[in-house]
DNA sequence: TCCGGATAACTTGTCAGGCAGGTTACAGCC
DNA sequence: GGCTGTAACCTGCCTGACAAGTTATCCGGA
């Protein structure tokens, strides 16, 4: 079961879902269809509970996980409410959804990391994207697909853009881009040698950055995204 | 307590966080500090119970918050871990960084929908955002200072970028941007005569759209966020 | 009739203990 | 040594109970 690598176990969440997520997604319907609305009272855990056939702990945690994601607040002795901006807390990924829209938001990101990078960077910053794209080359040198070192730099060039939470959501988008990317078929590139291209694209990207040019870093992320999309079939 | 319009009351979250609350941040923390890396076994509920002097049904909503939250997954049997790519599931503002970083990745999020928008948009999607305008205009001769209509104004324009997990997470950003900006002192943007301003930015946006210029079109929209921080003092 | 306070009936928050089902480690047998 | 059975752990789920906050009702006094 754990022989494969972390990075691949990706949707084998099929385990049959316990009762808690069952129940939270049960809940969270009819929230987001709008049938229940925001300061809308849900039943009492009680009421809830017998409806649904299950004890009123495996409500509470359900209920618990709706408020921890900002889709529903509590008041002790008055009940259970439809927040006023239901998912306001934490933004997810529509599991579900097409995954163009997921790897253009990714693209998106990344370009305008690249614009401010291009605006902002420190000599440090330089150095340290040279030195993540020396990291690939030389594990792909070693026979690597380099892929922790590709990640690498896609977080180094979002840090140079000096803002921690455009990084922080970079780093967010990019996961979930990979995963949708299916990564699994990443044996493949070495195979039709193209991480010479990568790397191509890379080097593009640091050029762009290093002339200060936000525009043409724009284009050199949108166009090193693109190409990976090519890559992967996509 | 409820006399305030729900938008306003913002951090005001103090009222004493509950156990379930407490427990999950004291185990976030080693979390996020690396000191429990991924794969690594948490305590058991039990011995997490008897550390915390709390209930066993505690640590379980506690657990089941970080689990939702993609921290922390468990095998039943077999104990709690920490995620391989923690926090993977949702992504958060933190609420205590710097607002500006916060504000400037909204500006670029919404000039992304701006620049796609000049893109793609139908001619649906411009009769939907000279409609917003005009919804806004009237709630401004009507003495109002057209929040939702300006709110509305946004979102129309990130439809129009025909891609909705951008929509989704430009209303997102939107959304905690506007708290961050303070929106209590919003009722002097009436008596500074500035709303005649917002309304002008957003024609210049729609213009800059209906031209299908995107370089102009993000550039309006970088105008518009930058002005907006400028009534706002910041 | 009207007002005010006690009270009962809700709600969520927390606790204790228990059983079921899965996993692991170890002792003991072949 | 290798295998097996079992005991000891773990999480998932359940039941029942009490504490504490809120709300509606009823009843007595003015």
């Amino acid at each position: 079961m754990t022989a494969q690598p972390a990075i691949l176990r990706l949707p084998l969440r099929a385990e049959t879902p316990s009762l808690v997520e069952s129940l939270a997604d049960a809940l969270l319907q009819p929230i987001l269809a709008g049938a229940w609305r925001p300061h809308d009272r849900l039943p009492s855990e009680h009421a809830l509970a017998e409806q649904h056939q299950v004890s009123r702990a495996v409500v509470r945690e359900a209920i618990a996980r709706l408020k921890s994601d900002g889709y529903v607040e509590t008041r002790q002795g008055k009940g259970a409410f439809v927040a006023a901006a239901p998912g306001g807390n934490a933004f997810r990924l529509d599991v579900d959804g097409r995954e163009d829209h997921l790897l253009e938001l990714r693209a998106l990101i990344e370009a305008d990391c690249a614009a401010l990078a291009a605006e902002r960077h420190t000599e440090g910053d330089l150095r340290n994207l040279r030195a993540a794209q020396a990291a690939m080359r030389d594990a792909v040198a070693a026979g690597g697909i380099g892929l922790a070192e590709d990640i690498r730099f896609h977080d180094v060039l979002a840090e140079a853009a000096h803002n921690p939470a455009l990084r922080r959501f970079a780093a967010f988008i990019g996961r979930h881009a990979r995963e949708a990317m299916q990564l699994a078929r990443l044996s493949q590139l070495r195979e039709q040698n193209r991480l010479a291209e990568i790397e191509a694209e890379h080097g593009a990207i640091i050029a762009a950055v290093e002339n200060r040019d936000p525009q043409a870093a724009r284009a050199a992320l949108q166009k090193h995204i693109a190409s990976g999309l090519r890559r992967h079939g996509l």
